[in-house]
DNA sequence: TTGAAAAACTGCATAATATCAATTTTTAAA
DNA sequence: TTTAAAAATTGATATTATGCAGTTTTTCAA
């Protein structure tokens, strides 16, 4: 058993004990309650940061003030780093969705280890270009799908996320604000009222005071992907 | 004068020329007619693509067989090495939108020169994580912007594509059909024709049959921003 | 337990966008 | 040129999404 237990699939998870060792050596540890930001949107990056326990979003702000969700992160995520990278202010902000523990890393201990690991460079080269796909197919999926649909093809996502010790045929609970909701699928939350009512009478699922409960994936999938 | 006259800010460009040299070694250079496919969705990549002249649109299309547009890329561009290092098929599928002359490389050479060469490595990292924040960018735009908006804002990045020896003040024209256009800004060829009516009272742009010339661009920045 | 405050929900009016069915214009090949 | 096919345009109508106002429910802290 690794010393550093990351989450399989995660970016970091599998590379030498060294190196790790090297990249977390300056990390701050540090514990953000639901709704705090880790980020601002516009803000020169200092480092990186490790989800290590939790929940955020990625999001931007428009002129309105409306809140759209670009994504939403997971223990075991790497954030941040496409900034540091790209050599840019960050995109957009980061706050945490439920209380998090995070770990940031100096971008100067990052930068060395990607230059002298071969390795971690080439992860996150793999990573981005996946991630660049998923976002890609999003976009394709956001301009052609009515409200309806994204919010089924969300749910089915943030079913992914939020379960946990799952077995076969089990409901997942997913704890989001309607308002948080409308962010992610680009509309309001009074739309994500009304579609949430159609889908309970439906039996795909039931709301427990604000929580979500999926019971029926298939059918959402279904509704997703139609046309 | 280079060997290889890479258009500045390319991903290729400044590249030690040794590196370039074993780079485009086993290069295949085919020219695309319009219209013809260079690759098609759900593919296994055998290669990257250098676009050496002309134009190309990376698309989806929906079950609907309605065409969505997700990026037009230029002379200069390097296409389909996300898939090559994502281990993955293609995202999407690529055709010409105009003759265009195009370099295939095999995917060993791109990979070997990315293990020998760490300057194109972090090239390509740096290069990925900016075209995920434009990305990311778009799909807030997407989302939160009205058709006319996203018209606006797309015959804006147009004309920058399609814009040669330009002097200030000087129209471009744009040379796209109305179905190509309405599958870039998501929505429908009828609509975008209203659109363009309407801008082209307001003497923003003109049309000279199916070939847009557009004149003020102060104006059409105005309308991509408001609100 | 209770009483604000915040969040969720509902109905209705309005606005934006899509769809369908012509008609006209442009293009490219004979 | 001429002409058939493809693309662009227009108008009428249907569908979908938004904004607002008010009501109900849930949450959280005193």
């Amino acid at each position: 058993m690794d010393k550093w237990d990351f989450k399989s699939g995660s970016i970091l998870s599998g590379l030498p004990e060294n190196d790790l060792d090297q990249l977390m050596a300056h990390r701050l540890e540090q514990v953000y309650k639901k709704g705090e930001l880790i980020f601002r949107e516009g803000a020169y990056p200092q480092g990186i940061f490790y989800i290590m326990a939790g929940k955020v979003k990625k999001f931007k702000v428009d002129e309105s003030g409306r809140e759209h969700i670009v994504y939403v992160a997971n223990a075991g995520d790497l954030i941040g780093y496409h900034a540091v990278l790209a050599e840019e202010r960050y995109p957009d902000s980061t706050a945490a969705l439920e209380e998090s523990r995070i770990a940031f890393i100096p971008k100067e201990d990052f930068l060395d280890m990607l230059n002298h690991s071969g390795i971690l460079g080439r992860r996150l080269l793999k990573n981005l270009s996946h991630e660049f796909g998923v976002l890609a197919n999003g976009l394709t999926l956001f301009t052609q799908k009515s409200v309806r649909e994204r919010l089924a093809l969300q749910l089915v996502v943030l079913r992914e996320k939020y379960k946990v010790d799952f077995q076969p045929g089990m409901s997942v609970i997913i704890n989001m604000s309607r308002e948080d909701l409308a962010g992610l699928v680009g509309t309001t939350k009074e739309n994500v009222v009304r579609v949430l009512t159609e889908f309970k009478q439906a039996g795909m699922l039931e709301t427990r005071g604000r929580k979500i409960v999926i019971h029926d994936v298939g059918q959402l999938v279904r509704i997703a992907n139609y046309r």
